[in-house]
DNA sequence: AATGAATGAGAGTTCATTCAT
DNA sequence: GATGAATGAACTCTCATTCAT
């Protein structure tokens, strides 16, 4: 189930703050975007904001765990009670969920790769629970794969996480949703992945 | 061959100011890194910078080019004269060029790598021809490694030079190099980009 | 007698305001005390207490006046009914009195006292009726005592009456009532006043 | 020896930030001074108090201190090469001493005796060290008169310390050194300080 | 009576940049 | 080449106050 953001229409000023923010995080990183720009964008001043979030670090953290939470939701939502099929498919499931709450779903997700590098540690740390449970729902993931032996089983998750989730996530800095499909990159992506840059009759050594 | 960085004794100004800025660029990102605090890394006072710079984006923007021409010249050195290796061996060396690059060689091609998000766009745009010089060399790299079936041919180049770059870079958001080996690191993901996540004597549909 | 502060069962809201303002004033000091803070202390919040008073000037005056009313008041019935006793004794009980209604009657004074250099002309202008009201009792009582022979003749009262209070009121900035009594400074503080600091069988030219 | 305050003409802009500022401190109190204000009065920019204090906490401690260390060596020059005098002469030195550093010296001496309630808690820490120099010199002082049998023996001296001070520095808040003169009113304080209020014939019990 | 959202001014502070010396 | 003083715009945030509900 994705995040429940309200319509335009009746959305509470709270949630226009977030919405709003995010797009502009995820345009200009953190830094460039200041509060009175956030204001503007939600037709308010400066001022008004503070009642609503009590720092400007406040709608970053809220913004950055509704992204990661966002992205962990549908990745979850899309490999589950799919344990019967291959691994192979169930991968592709999860990249695909990934990529389409990377360039779809919202700005929350988006914004929240953009800007994660550009914050002072303090608001990281606030994201870092919810980052770690989605690292987390990866490496159960490919665990259980690698017991069913639908994956390699000489590489450790963690490195496997690392690469796969880098790779997705690299996508943002080029990929304009508009232009292209998410689902042929996601389906590229995955044939990659899954099958490696060599001929299909080869191994490296 | 490497980018010649003088000995910090004779060092020119310029250079001084240049190699300072991008270690404070990589490890505090480009808004928080001020022309002061480059300045007092440099034992020098900020007006005495503008002899050297005209702006603070020019200082950005030779960091960002040197950074990407390290990169470039560093794999176009590790594939030349390679040409009849095979083509995974070669893709290694590559990878392992790349990598050394961004965590061992200099604080440029990390710098670039960061901070690269953050920029106004008219600084990105003067990086530009760049990254697009050091794109190429990949993109003829791989064409060539197609053309004598080294690697697969139903990918184009550039979606498999997206994956790969993206993950390599996206290893600076984590790899700590004082604990582990880049050799390693730089060995594993060749070995799954080469060979793809699942098991060898499968091919996924 | 002193003021009616009412119990804080059935206290109006309006007393409620003041006196939670009167307490936060007199820890906090005017300027860092906000409409907020005391809508805060108070349960309510900060466009409730516009019901009640126009602006925090008027709070803030009327405090003053209530503290200045209240030590006025004080000092009053201390000395009312004493005029065949010595005229030492009156004076002590006129200085017990002020001082215990600055440490320990209630916040008003206090506040009153600690507040009024922080205050802008038009707010200070409110409370100088009261103020001159009192100076008047002291200079009355005074007088009083000088025809009667009680204390010199060769000063003026304003001098002695500036001296005086201006010495009492000193006492907010370092006195704890916690940790010493009230009374035992009242006595230092009377003696010291009455017979000065010489030793008692000298008297300086 | 006085402060050296410079001469207006060459006066070094650290010193005109200063004794503008305390200027400013003294009229209007701590919290309605901005930097601003500290600025225009100087004929300046904000930003550029900038370049001579790092921040307004900075400003104040300076006043402070600069102010409570005047008085203090305006006071020990009064005393000292005095111990052969009459303790009540002695005792009329200091007073004449510390009242003409409070009104006529400079607005350092008085800005302090201002503002000095009304600042955080940072801020008064950091004149604290000034301050109990100047109370151990009246302390050493009184202790001195008292075992030459100069004052009374049966009040500590902290006590009489204690209330003197605040009587002198209490008349900041109404003596105006324009319509009168310190001397007449060090000599009325004087007197009435070390006879006390009592007729000269008598002795209260 | 009371609330909560909003405002506009102003707070302290930082910053890239300029320029006379 | 280098400095140190200065600038002006922008920053995050706080505040007294207003007002529709």
């Amino acid at each position: 189930m994705p995040l429940a953001i309200p319509h335009p229409d009746d959305e509470p000023t709270r949630h226009r703050i977030l919405r709003v923010s995010a797009g502009l995080f995820r345009q200009s990183g953190y830094p460039a975007v200041s509060m009175r720009r956030i204001a503007d964008a939600c037709g308010m001043t400066a001022g008004s904001i503070y009642h609503h979030f009590p720092s400007k670090d406040d709608i970053v953290a809220a913004v950055l765990n509704l992204g990661t939470d966002a992205v962990g939701e549908a990745v979850s939502a899309a490999i589950s009670d799919t344990t019967n099929e291959p691994a192979a498919l169930r991968i592709r499931r999860a990249i695909h969920a990934h990529l389409r709450a990377l360039h779809e779903h919202s700005d929350f997700t988006s914004a929240n790769v953009r800007i994660f590098g550009q914050l002072p540690d303090p608001v990281r740390t606030r994201n870092l629970e919810s980052r770690r449970r989605y690292e987390k729902l990866w490496d159960r993931f490919l665990s259980d794969l690698k017991i069913r032996g639908g994956i390699r089983t000489d590489m450790p998750v963690e490195a496997m996480r690392l690469l796969l989730i880098g790779a997705l996530n690299a996508t943002l800095e080029w990929f304009d949703p508009h232009k292209g499909a998410v689902e042929a990159l996601a389906n590229r992506y995955s044939d990659l992945l899954l099958n490696g840059f060599l001929p299909s009759d080869r191994v490296s050594t």
